[in-house]
RNA sequence: GGGCGGGUAGCUCAGGUGGCUAGAGCGACAGCUUUACACGCUGUAGGUCACAGGUUCAAGUCCUGUCCCGCCUACCA
């Protein structure tokens, strides 16, 4: 006997089905298989990490494409695995370390690598439990960290290919640096934030004149580093003072004043003071006129002894307050301006970049960026949605070179030697025997290479690349990378860089790129703002499933999707709705079991099954069409709608009356259906659908098969024709039930009270199935008593109508009804009935109209004129009628 | 400075290639303990689709301009 709780737990039975899942081993893909392919890998969340709600919204969509493709019939493959996040990692051990007392140099770089892997295979576990939490059908047995022995050969294999076509050298360059975490950064890491500077004017004076030139900063401290001065050579101000030199105020040295056109002659004092140490800008114009470089920085943000004693040892901004006093104090400085612009920010620590000239790794990336760009204009992968295309094309167009190293120890080590004796570098996998020159002494380069490195070879070396392994025969190119278009230029774009140039393959087809999760006030969600859902404590409280659905549906291709947490509820009044409309028909299945025999016998034409057969047909279509084409919303609204507002509402109605009436058939169909959708469903929530389709009974077959032994690994639905007939008459069926129940509600008919109606329609086929229906079903549905349908019958003493199209509705309601209620009743819907004809008139009588438009839309417009005509003369007289009464 | 996205019901958003009387969820209001579900059922109200032009037989949808909001990008010290 069934005996389903009316309210669904999710907690009951989350555990229990995905343990299924991994016992069986669906998720887990052959290398040998006679279906075709479709792989997606994961972008590898931190391992040290939790699941946050971009996580939560980004493999909840992987998800659904990989057990819709599974569904399908395909060779799925999902590969998961982690990230070592080189520096937040380190920045939170550092965070650690401090508590104890002690830190990263302190305890020295093998004791911290060593503290890094503990905390690594402690840590490990989480990320991966919850993403299967999350219901994540991930291949575990494939499971990779990027720095497992094979991705890091990955990793020495690509730089050492990439240094021998000298893609990858070393230079001395401006970079970003960051004083916090004592490393150079790329630009991609640094992130501009807007804040309330000021314009410092100061005096320069002209050696050997009386002359006064007046710079103007925001960075008064990078005055102890000038050099020079430049101004515009065709600034008539100052030309006469080019080749001259000035005084710089504090340090009293003397630097020149040279011409660059370079220098904005609008902007400030027209004149600017030059720091080629600490300025990329200054640096350029530094090279260009043979300028010194006086660097006034330590590597951690303090200044050093070039800064002169006075400064030597404070802070930047320490620095900054001293000088400006001291400016003050001895007249150089003008005035201040406020003067708000945007400083560079480490994305990671918070910490104010600076711009520093230090020898550094880099990568060219220009000619892999010219292969990235030919690989989307020819279409090797696509961009959803298309706006992306501009912004990838943009970026790759303007690319510079990238930065690799980072002065970091938790990561790959560069795999360059430099050798003692002649100072060479020499690249390779192993550490080299000797030197070119016969030296034997190869000492390993110190830094690391950036995280994004590793992770730009992901999508091939998970499948063991450089090997020519059988999983890269299978699965790669992979079918699609899914991710938020934040890190389109982090890690899509060096996938494809690193893909095309290792692989000679675009790593994957197509890139889908989800929005952000934002909160109620349309900001991004994440930890620091305090505004992000834990999507843990959300699965606890409302349900996998109810989240799943949730975030796909609030999946529409806006760039930033608001999860409000009524959305949350609403998915998880779903989930109920769907447990009870199963636990509905399962326990009616108990009464009237289903019996092949029986069903052979019995495919009979009934209405509601047709039209419910119909409907399916169609949310299997758009089901179908929303998952090929991304449309996450757009799938979930399409299933919500149809078996929320379509087989719950009304066909599982019509069940009721048939069990009433010891007709089970319908029952069965709605069994089917329900099957059915389930499938349909999987995707979304794995777990929910999972327990129903277990518990549906599977020794029949109605519509389709039930026959494998999970729905994962069912097949996607197959949509039947559509029945066109049975949705029109099951369409003006259910218009006369809501307007009977709506007349009964306006006009405050009483909730007990039985009514009687009369129906006048001149057309003999739906007299005939209003005829079947209604009397069978009315009571039911609207508590009407006696039906009377016709062709033509008078409007009975003070009774309400409604029209629909030449049907008339007459509910006779002598003594409950307000005459004057009535009437505004239907002035109501005849004012808007005028408005409309009004409209489709207009467009009809416009000659251009029908003699342009397609014939299918004319024929439309005709049609709806008639209809509101012929209703239009029906309340008009009934109005009349109502006056007269 | 360049580029992108958005402005549709009280709120949050849907409305692929222009063509049904502009939709949903949440909220509001009224009424229902109808034996799957009160995490429910039934009904009602609520919109000059930011503004101004234009293209078209036809514009929420395409074009131009304007005004807001958000984001990305850029070396203006």
């Amino acid at each position: 006997m069934t005996n389903l709780p009316k309210i669904y737990d999710p907690q009951e039975i989350e555990g229990k089905w995905y343990k299924f899942w991994e016992e069986k081993r669906y998720f887990h893909a052959e290398v040998i298989s006679d279906k075709p392919s479709y792989t997606i890998v994961i972008p590898p969340p931190n391992i040290t990490g939790i699941l946050h709600i971009g996580h939560a919204l980004d493999n909840t969509l992987q998800d659904c494409l990989i057990r819709w493709h599974r569904m399908n019939g395909f060779n799925v493959l999902w590969i998961p695995g982690t990230d070592h996040a080189g520096i937040v990692t380190e920045l939170i051990m550092e965070r650690k370390l401090a508590e104890e007392g002690t830190s990263r140099k302190e305890i020295g770089r093998e004791e911290f690598i060593k503290r890094m892997w503990l905390w690594k295979s402690e840590s490990a576990g989480n990320i991966v439990s919850q993403l299967q939490q999350l219901g994540c059908s991930c291949d575990w047995e494939r499971e990779r960290f990027t720095m497992d022995d094979g991705l890091s050969k990955a990793v020495r294999t690509a730089f050492v290919k990439l240094y021998e076509q000298d893609l990858i050298y070393q230079d001395t360059y401006m970079v970003n640096w960051c004083p916090q975490c004592d490393t150079a950064v790329s630009n991609l890491e640094v992130e501009p934030i807007e804040i309330d500077g000021n314009f410092y004017h100061i005096r320069y004076p002209v050696v050997d004149s009386d002359i006064v030139l007046e710079i103007a900063t925001t960075r008064p401290e990078t005055m102890l580093g000038d050099t020079a001065v430049a101004v515009h050579p065709e600034d008539e101000r100052y030309q006469r003072l080019i080749g001259k030199t000035v005084c710089l105020p504090l340090s009293n040295r003397e630097v020149p004043i040279i011409s660059d056109s370079f220098v904005d002659m609008e902007f400030g004092t027209g004149a600017l003071k030059v720091t080629p140490a600490h300025d990329v800008n200054d640096y350029e114009i530094g090279l260009r006129h043979d300028l010194e470089q006086c660097v006034v920085f330590t590597s951690d943000g303090h200044m050093n002894e070039n800064a002169g004693q006075e400064y030597s040892g404070l802070s930047r901004l320490k620095c900054r307050e001293k000088v400006v006093e001291d400016l003050q104090k001895l007249d150089y400085l003008v005035k201040i301006v406020p003067h708000p612009h945007a400083v560079g920010h480490h994305d990671r620590c918070g910490a104010i970049v600076e711009p520093t000239i230090s020898p550094q790794w880099f990568m060219n990336v220009k000619p892999l960026a010219q292969r990235a760009i030919e690989a989307t204009k020819n279409g090797d992968v696509k961009f959803i949605p298309e706006r992306e295309t501009t912004r990838f094309l943009h970026w790759m167009e303007n690319i510079e070179p990238w930065p690799i190293s980072r002065q970091r120890w938790w990561g790959h080590r560069l795999p360059i030697w430099v050798c003692e004796v002649c100072q060479k570098s020499t690249a390779a996998m192993d550490t080299p025997v000797k030197c070119e020159c016969g030296g034997t002494n190869l000492l390993q380069e110190e830094d690391v290479l950036d995280t994004w490195f590793s992770s730009g070879l992901w999508p091939f070396s998970t499948m063991g690349w450089p090997q020519k392994t059988d999983e890269l025969q299978t699965f790669y190119p992979t079918s699609v990378l899914v991710t938020g278009w934040d890190i389109l230029f982090f890690w899509v774009a060096r996938m494809i860089m690193f893909g095309l140039a290792c692989t000679d393959e675009v790593p994957f087809n197509t890139v889908y790129l989800h929005g952000l999760v934002a909160d109620d006030k349309g900001q991004k969600m994440s930890k620091s703002k305090g505004n992000a859902i834990d999507p843990l404590e959300t699965i606890q409280k409302y349900g996998t499933d109810a989240f799943r659905f949730a975030l796909v549906n609030a999946s529409t291709p806006i760039p930033y999707v608001p999860l409000p947490e009524a959305q949350i509820e609403s998915g998880r009044r779903f989930t109920n709705k769907i447990w009870n409309a199963a636990r509905f028909i399962l326990m009616n299945l108990d009464k009237y079991p289903i019996r092949r025999e029986n069903l052979d016998s019995m495919h009979e034409n009934i209405l509601e099954v047709n039209w419910i057969k119909s409907r399916l047909a169609q949310t299997i279509n758009s089901a179908t069409d929303a998952l090929d084409n991304f449309r996450f919303h757009e799938l979930a609204q399409t299933l919500y709608a149809f078996l929320w507002h379509e087989f719950c509402d009304w066909y599982l109605e019509f069940v009721k009356q048939r069990i009433a009436n010891n007709q089970p058939y319908a029952l069965w169909i709605a069994a089917d259906v329900l099957e059915q959708t389930m499938r349909l469903l999987h995707p979304i929530m794995p777990f929910l659908t999972e327990e129903i389709w277990q518990q549906l009974p599977k020794d029949y077959d109605v519509i389709g098969t039930n026959i494998e032994p999970s729905v994962t690994v069912a097949e996607w639905p197959q949509s039947d024709v559509e029945d066109t007939i049975a949705e029109k008459t099951m369409s003006t069926l259910m218009n006369v039930i809501e307007n009977i129940r709506s007349i009964r509600g306006e006009l405050n008919v009483p909730n007990g009270a039985t009514i009687d109606i009369h129906i006048q329609s001149p057309d003999p086929m739906v007299r005939n199935h209003l005829d079947s229906y209604l009397e069978q079903y009315l009571p039911a549905f609207t508590r009407v008593n006696d039906v009377v349908i016709s062709e033509s019958l008078p409007k009975p003493k003070a009774s309400a109508e409604a029209v629909i199209g030449n049907l008339v509705i007459y509910i006779p309601l002598e003594g409950v009804i307000d005459l004057d209620e009535e009437k505004t009743r239907l002035s109501k819907r005849y004012q808007q009935i005028v408005k409309d004809i009004k409209a489709a008139q207009k467009t009809l009588e416009n000659p251009q109209f029908v003699e342009r438009a397609p014939e299918i839309v004319v024929q439309q417009k005709k049609d709806l004129l008639d209809r509101l005509s012929i209703e239009h003369d029906k309340l008009e007289r009934s109005l009349a009628m109502l006056d007269n009464s």
